[in-house]
DNA sequence: CTTTGGATCGTCT
DNA sequence: GACGATCCAAAGG
């Protein structure tokens, strides 16, 4: 018997995505049949942050991070790919969680198909570009509200996984900028991490 | 196993 | 016109 999926809610995500990242650990992302479980997540910090895309005030493509939290926030990436964040903080903050790993539990047939690269099952969701391509979340979703989801649409459950204590953590993955700061966690020893450590 | 370079295009300078 | 919050294939140890 497995504990029920439990939708997280508006003030979950009200709070600093620095304090939200590692609270969403373990947290699982469900899409249609697709669950997958969050093993690695990092926190950009809105205005005060030069990594963050929301350093340099709004713009047409980043107006969903300042909206109020509990949405998420799709961007496309390299001209390949999207990625996929959660909107923390109160409105305006424009703080945010970047969904970076997941290990897939459910809906595992769809995710194949939808990974047609992949290997080996650790393949299938170990970084930001792949776990959207592995959940078929694109920018159709970006605004998409977690906490009042549309059917069919992505949210996130608690199924009773605590969060790691203590989450792994070090400096952010593939920015310029801010590299002392250790807002990348992870949920230790995952073999779904985008990277070891 | 690690390293390297190409792909590809929306966004902002 | 330059540059990414990346991924992947190819080549080398």
């Amino acid at each position: 018997m497995s504990t029920p999926l439990r939708r997280l809610e508006r003030d979950f995500y009200r709070a600093d995505s620095r304090e939200v990242a590692p609270r969403l650990l373990n947290k699982v992302l469900v899409h249609g049949n697709r669950r997958a479980r969050i093993v690695e997540v990092e926190a950009y910090a809105g205005g005060e942050d030069p990594a963050s895309h929301a350093y340099r005030g709004r713009t047409a493509r980043n107006a969903t991070m300042f909206g109020p939290p509990g949405h998420l926030y799709v961007y496309f990436s390299y001209g390949v790919h999207w990625c996929a964040n959660v909107v923390c903080g109160p409105e305006g903050t424009a703080s945010a969680v970047l969904l970076r790993a997941a290990e897939p539990v459910a809906g595992l047939d769809e995710v194949w198909a939808a990974r047609p690269k992949a290997r080996r099952e650790r393949d299938l969701l170990s970084g930001p570009g792949r776990l959207c391509q592995g959940l078929g979340i694109d920018g159709r979703h970006d605004g998409a509200d977690l906490v009042d989801p549309l059917v069919g649409g992505p949210w996130v459950a608690d199924d009773g996984t605590p969060p790691p204590c203590p989450p792994g953590r070090t400096p952010r993955i593939g920015i310029s900028v801010a590299r002392d700061e250790l807002w990348r966690f992870t949920v230790p020893g995952s073999p779904h991490l985008s990277r070891p450590r």
